[in-house]
DNA sequence: AGGCCTTTGAAGCAG
DNA sequence: CTGCTTCAAAGGCCT
């Protein structure tokens, strides 16, 4: 993938992370070769992905590099195919974005104006919405997208991937921007059902706005929840139906080119005053409940505020990021629900991924750890350690132990609690 | 209420 | 350097 020839110079770190690609990807085609004769894994939850992914690509049909009639992996030709539609329609989007891209500083004295006004002049909605990642400066990355789409050449030399079908090239806008559909109810201009028409269904994803989009009662806070960038029109395509148009990261990074330590503001809350999206409080949890009633005015006590101390997320990989933006395909398309079945279905898809297709998400996963690596500079992922309660590696290996057990086979194939064994657990 | 499950990748740590 | 461990997201399930 020429694009992503970042040999040249990228000094954050892309160095391994090509090597890890590379052997992923060479892994990946081993895998491609037999990811669809796994016999295992023709069960019926399989065989419902197959279904669905044959059908529901939106023209799909390459029927997964090689995997002939059993492949699923159309992800990537449905992906594809919607690329080009997609960028014919997020087209104006993306003018607005470079026009503004090209202006910050205007950018940024309209936007105030914008939100203080209301939330329905957002003829930028992506602004914000987009991204909880708003909080995001995207410093380097304001150049990278033409008209044309090629890359800026002065770009910050980071060989940005082209947005090959309709995904935002920066994905935290995609994976954080996702849910904000989510919150169809609050959209006049998106029907509750328009996701489901469109193949994809966000169900009970809407206190998840909360943490990656959440929004500061001050700074940007008047963006409500109901403010105009959720009025965005929904990208029409299956595969991106929460997708954001460019404009989101792209303004946001134009505007926001200066970094404060969030730290130092506080609470997580970036020097625009949107909370980082991997920021959150003690609890683990991500706190727009805790941002919600902000909103109304009803502030906690500042001792219990000062009491917690934010927790910084660690960056989400590539995988993560697939995770976070195709989620709500494999809902819709396989009526799954459960998150275990539901990625292990991503990990198939993920390996059925092509290259290029898997190297957006690990360039994307780059610019986010540099993101991260501005932010927070003091950072380390030895931070969280400890702070989550994990099972204990005794544990662990009991259960591998039972790699069959009725719970893990319910939980591999999304199976109801009735149905204790499926066919390839037996 | 909170851990488990499940996935891949990144990072940290011990040997 | 290698291998192991933990965490990142997600949401139903389970204790």
């Amino acid at each position: 993938m020429p694009q992503l020839n970042s040999g040249g110079g990228d000094d954050l770190g892309a160095n391994d992370e090509m090597l890890a690609f590379k052997d992923e990807g060479e892994q990946e085609e081993k895998i491609q070769a037999n990811v669809f004769t796994e016999g295992d894994l023709a069960d019926l939850k399989s065989s419902l992905v197959n279904e669905s992914e044959s059908t529901g690509g939106g023209g799909g049909g390459e029927g997964g590099g090689g995997g002939g009639g059993t492949g699923s992996s159309s992800t990537t030709s449905s992906q594809t195919s919607n690329a080009a539609a997609t960028v014919a329609t997020t087209a104006v989007a993306h003018s607005e974005a470079i026009r503004r891209l090209q202006d910050p500083q205007r950018v940024y004295q309209e936007k105030l104006p914008d939100h203080m006004e209301d939330g329905l002049k957002h003829q930028d909605p992506g602004m914000y919405k987009g991204s909880s990642y708003s909080g995001y400066p995207f410093l380097m990355l304001s150049d990278a997208y033409l008209p044309n789409g090629s890359m800026s050449p002065l770009s910050n030399k980071v060989p940005v991937v082209q947005p090959s079908h309709g995904v935002h090239p920066l994905t935290p806008l995609i994976p954080y921007s996702n849910e904000h559909f989510s919150h169809g109810s609050h959209s006049p201009h998106l029907p509750a059902d328009i996701n489901q028409k469109q193949g994809v269904h966000r169900p009970s994803q809407t206190s998840d706005i909360s943490g990656f989009y959440s929004l500061p009662p001050s700074g940007v806070g008047q963006i409500t929840p109901s403010m105009g960038w959720q009025s965005q029109p929904v990208c029409p395509f299956q595969s991106c139906g929460f997708r954001q148009p460019y404009t989101s990261a792209l303004t946001a990074g134009a505007s926001f080119s200066r970094i404060t330590h969030p730290l130092m503001l506080g609470s997580g809350m970036h020097t625009t005053g949107i909370p980082h999206p991997g920021i959150t409080s003690p609890s683990g949890k991500q706190e727009f409940d805790h941002y919600d009633r902000s909103m109304k005015s009803q502030p906690e006590p500042k001792r219990e505020k000062e009491a917690k101390k934010p927790t910084i997320k660690k960056p989400l990989n590539a995988f993560m990021l697939y995770m976070k933006e195709m989620r709500g395909t494999v809902i819709a398309e396989c009526t799954l629900k459960e998150s275990a079945a539901i990625n292990q279905i991503l990990g198939r898809r993920w390996h059925a991924l092509s290259r290029e297709e898997q190297a957006k998400y690990y360039e994307l996963a780059r610019k986010e750890r540099q993101l991260h690596m501005q932010l927070y500079p003091g950072w380390s992922a030895r931070d969280n350690y400890g702070k989550k309660k994990r099972r204990t590696r005794e544990k662990q290996q009991d259960s591998n132990s039972d790699p069959a057990s009725p719970k893990k086979c319910r939980a591999r194939f999304g199976l109801n609690q009735q149905m204790d064994w499926c066919g390839p657990c037996r």
